[in-house]
DNA sequence: CACATTACTTGACGTATGTCTAATCGTACG
DNA sequence: CGTACGATTAGACATACGTCAAGTAATGTG
C-alpha cells in the first residue's frame, strides 16, 4: 500500500504531469475527504478543535450508528488527516490541519504561484 | 440535484459546522476530483492549457478508451471543473481555474484566516 | 473478578463506480 | 446525400462503498 503521510505539493499544477503514483495517492487522500458524512465530520472537529471529539458524540450529532462513525473516522485517520488519543475508554479525534493543508495544496491551481 | 456550480468558500472551518446540503455539494465536488485517472486529466490539462485537449488525446496519452475518458472528462464538466469548447468535430477541455480554486478553499483550513 | 462503557471488527446488504464494447449523435467534406 | 471522424450514450460487468446489527476488544469501576 501506499504511504498516504507523506507529503506532496504542487503536484498537477507546477511540476509537469502528475506520475499515475502520484496521482493514485493525492486520489486516495481526496477520497477520503469525498463523502457527505466524512466532510461534516472534518467541519465538526474543525470547529470543536479544542480537545477532540469521542466517536459517540459524533455519531450522536449524526444520527448515525457507532459502527458507521468509527467507519469513516477511520478512512480518515488512514488518509494521515486525523490523529487520535484515548483517554479512559474513549478516543479523542483531532484534524491534522497539516496534512489537510498539504491535501489541499496539491490540487490547488494557484499553488506555487 | 443540486447546484455544483455555485461558490462556496470556508465552509468547514470557519462559518461553524457545514450543513447537510452543503456537505453533500462539497462532497459531490471532490468526488469528481477524487479518482487517479480524474487527477492525471486534471495535470495534463492543467500544464498543457493553452486551447484545451481533445477527448480522443487524452484517451491516448492515458491508454483508455475514448468511453472512459469521456466518462470521467463528463464527471469533472458535471462538476464545474471543466469547460468545454468545439471546434469541428472536436471538443477542447480546459480547466475552470476558478471553480477549481473555490473547491480548495472550502476544504482549507488555513482560509478565511 | 464482574460489569459498564466506549470503540472497533465482521458479515451482510443494496447502491454506486470504473471500465469496456457496441451503438448513436454531430459535424465536416467529398 | 453518404461517408468519415470524433464524442457521447447505453448496456453489461466486476469491484468498491456506505450502512447497519451483532459480536469482540480495551479500559475503567464497584
Amino acid at each position: 500500500m501506499i504511504d498516504l503521510t507523506a507529503t506532496l505539493c504542487c503536484a498537477p499544477v507546477a511540476s509537469g504531469v502528475i506520475s499515475d503514483d502520484d496521482a493514485l495517492a493525492v486520489a486516495l487522500r481526496l477520497k477520503a475527504v469525498a463523502d457527505p458524512v466524512r466532510v461534516k465530520l472534518l467541519s465538526l472537529l474543525l470547529v470543536s478543535d479544542i480537545d477532540g471529539v469521542r466517536n459517540s458524540d459524533l455519531a450522536r450529532h449524526l444520527e448515525l450508528s457507532d459502527a458507521t462513525i468509527s467507519h469513516h473516522l477511520g478512512q480518515l485517520h488512514r488518509a494521515g488527516l486525523l490523529t487520535r488519543s484515548r483517554r479512559g475508554t474513549s478516543i479523542y479525534y483531532r484534524v491534522d490541519r497539516n496534512s489537510l493543508a498539504a491535501l489541499v495544496r496539491v490540487i490547488d491551481p494557484d499553488c506555487c504561484l
